[in-house]
DNA sequence: CGCCGCTTGTGAAATCCTTCACAAGTTAGG
DNA sequence: CCTAACTTGTGAAGGATTTCACAAGCGGCG
C-alpha cells in the first residue's frame, strides 16, 4: 500500500492536518473527504486517494474520526515527535524564523544557532548562545541535531551544507538561492522567494495575453 | 505553441534564467540544452521541451545564444520590466523581505509599506513611510501597485487580500498559513515554512523505514 | 431485521508531464 | 560542394497523477 508517494500528496497531507486541527478545535467528531477537500482546495476523490496510499482510516457512511486521522497524519508526516533543529545564519531571515512561534509549536525545536559574524558569536537569542562555525560538526553531532535551516549567503551555503552533512544531520531547509550538492540520502527543501515572484509575474503576464 | 504550461516548467525557467545570468558573466556566447540541464538538475530533453512551449530560440548544431535566450526568458517570465510591490505587514518576516536585495535587483520595487501597528505607522523604512491600513485601497490604486506581499498574521490575511484585490492588484505572494479566497483571475503564491519542514520530516522518516 | 442514505476505498479511464528517439539545421573542414 | 560532428525541435511512447464511477460497508430507522 505504500509505494512511491507523489510530492504533491505530501503537501496536501500537511493541508489536511492543518484543517483537522481547526476542526478539532471546533468540537466536531468526524469529517468527510468532501469537507476536507473543500478546505484544502482539492477534490474528495483526491483526498481519499491521498490517504489510501497509507492505509484506510475512514468509516464508510461516516467519514473520518478527526482525532484519529490527525494523529495518523502526524505519524505519516513524521511530526509526532520533536525534531532538533540548528539554525545556521543568524541574519535577517534567520532571526525572523527563530522568533516564528509556529516553528516550535509544530515540534521543531531550535537547539543551536551558528553564525560567522564575530559581533554575533557569544551573544544570546533567548536562552541560546550563538556559536561560531568552527566547531559546527562536533556541536551538531553532540546535540543530536537532525535538521538544519540554512540561512546564510549563497556563497557560504554549499560549505555549511557539506559540514552539516558530515555532522550527521538528516535534512536541510535551504533559503540560499543555489542548488546544494549533497548525498542523495539527505533531502533538501528549497525556499526561493525570487522564484515565487517570477511564478506570479508569469501568471499575471500570461493572464493578460490569453483570456 | 503556447497552451497550458506546467507549473514545474515555470520553476525550471527561473532556474535556467539564473544559470544564464551566471554564464553571461563568464563570457561565453552560447550554451547547449545539455549544459543548461546540468546546472538545472534536469535533462537536456526537458530543457528543450520547456522552451519549445514558447517558440524555438536555438540554432541546431550550435545551441542557444546566451544573451538572446536570457532576454527571451525574462520576457516570458514577465520580468523584463519593473513590478510595483506593496508590503503589507511590517513585522519580522516583512522586514527581512524588505531588506532583501535580490528583491529590487530582480525588478520588484517596493513602493508602499502598510502595517496596523500605531507604533509603526508614520515611521520610515529607508525612504518609505509606513501607512496604516485605513486608506489601503486608494493608496495601492494611486501608486499603481500590481503585486502584494502579504506578511500579516493569519487572522488578518483574508481581509487584507480582499482589500488589495479591490484596489486592483494583480497577484499576491502570501506568507500567512491560510488558503486565501480571491477571484480566480488573481494568482496567489503561498510560502509555507511549516509545510516545507513537514515535507522534510516525511522524507527523512520514509527514508529510514524504506531503504 | 431489512432497507435507505451516506461515504469510503479503489480499479479503470483520462489527463498531464517527462523521456525517448530521430529528422533536420548548422558549422567546420577538407 | 560534400561529409562529419553537433545540437535543436518535436511527435510518439512511456510514466505519473488525477479524476471517474461504483461496489461495498456503516448507521439509523421503521
Ligand atoms: N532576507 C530575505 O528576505 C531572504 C529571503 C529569501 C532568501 N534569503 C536568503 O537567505 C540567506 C540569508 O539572507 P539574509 O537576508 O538573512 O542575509 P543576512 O546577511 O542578513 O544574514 C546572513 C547571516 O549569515 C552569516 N554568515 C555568513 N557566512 C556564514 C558562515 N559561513 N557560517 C555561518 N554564518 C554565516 C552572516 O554573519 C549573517 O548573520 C541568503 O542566502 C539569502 O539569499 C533571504
Ligand atoms: N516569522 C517567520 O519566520 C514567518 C515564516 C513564515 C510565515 N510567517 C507568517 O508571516 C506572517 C507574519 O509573520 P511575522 O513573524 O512577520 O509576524 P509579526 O507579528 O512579526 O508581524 C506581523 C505584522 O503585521 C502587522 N499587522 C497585523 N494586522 C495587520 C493588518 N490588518 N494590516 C496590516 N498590518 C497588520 C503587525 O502590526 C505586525 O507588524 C504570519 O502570517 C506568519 O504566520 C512568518
Amino acid at each position: 500500500m505504500t509505494r512511491r508517494i507523489p510530492a504533491s500528496t505530501i503537501r496536501r497531507l500537511s493541508h489536511y492536518l492543518r484543517s483537522l486541527e481547526d476542526l478539532e478545535a471546533s468540537g466536531d467528531e468526524t469529517v468527510s473527504s468532501e469537507e476536507l477537500a473543500l478546505r484544502g482546495q482539492t477534490t474528495a476523490a483526491q483526498v481519499r486517494k491521498d490517504l489510501s496510499h497509507f492505509g484506510s482510516f475512514g468509516k464508510r457512511g461516516l467519514g473520518y474520526r478527526i482525532e484519529e486521522l490527525s494523529a495518523r497524519l502526524r505519524q505519516i508526516l513524521g511530526v509526532d515527535r520533536v525534531w532538533k533543529v540548528a539554525l545556521i545564519g543568524a541574519g535577517r531571515i534567520g532571526s525572523a524564523l527563530f522568533e516564528y512561534p509556529a516553528f516550535e509549536s509544530r515540534g521543531y525545536e531550535c537547539v543551536a544557532i551558528i553564525d560567522s559574524d564575530p559581533a554575533k558569536i557569544g551573544t544570546y537569542w533567548s536562552e541560546l548562545q550563538i556559536h561560531g562555525p568552527d566547531d559546527l560538526e562536533s556541536l551538531l553531532a553532540e546535540l543530536g541535531v537532525e535538521l538544519v535551516i540554512l540561512a546564510v549567503p549563497a556563497r557560504a551555503a554549499q560549505e555549511m551544507a557539506e559540514r552539516s552533512v558530515r555532522a550527521g544531520i538528516k535534512g536541510i531547509l535551504n533559503f540560499a538561492p543555489i542548488r546544494l550538492k549533497v548525498p542523495r540520502h539527505v533531502p533538501v527543501e528549497d525556499v526561493n522567494l525570487v522564484m515565487e515572484l517570477e511564478a506570479l509575474s508569469f501568471a499575471i503576464t500570461q493572464h493578460g495575453s490569453e483570456p
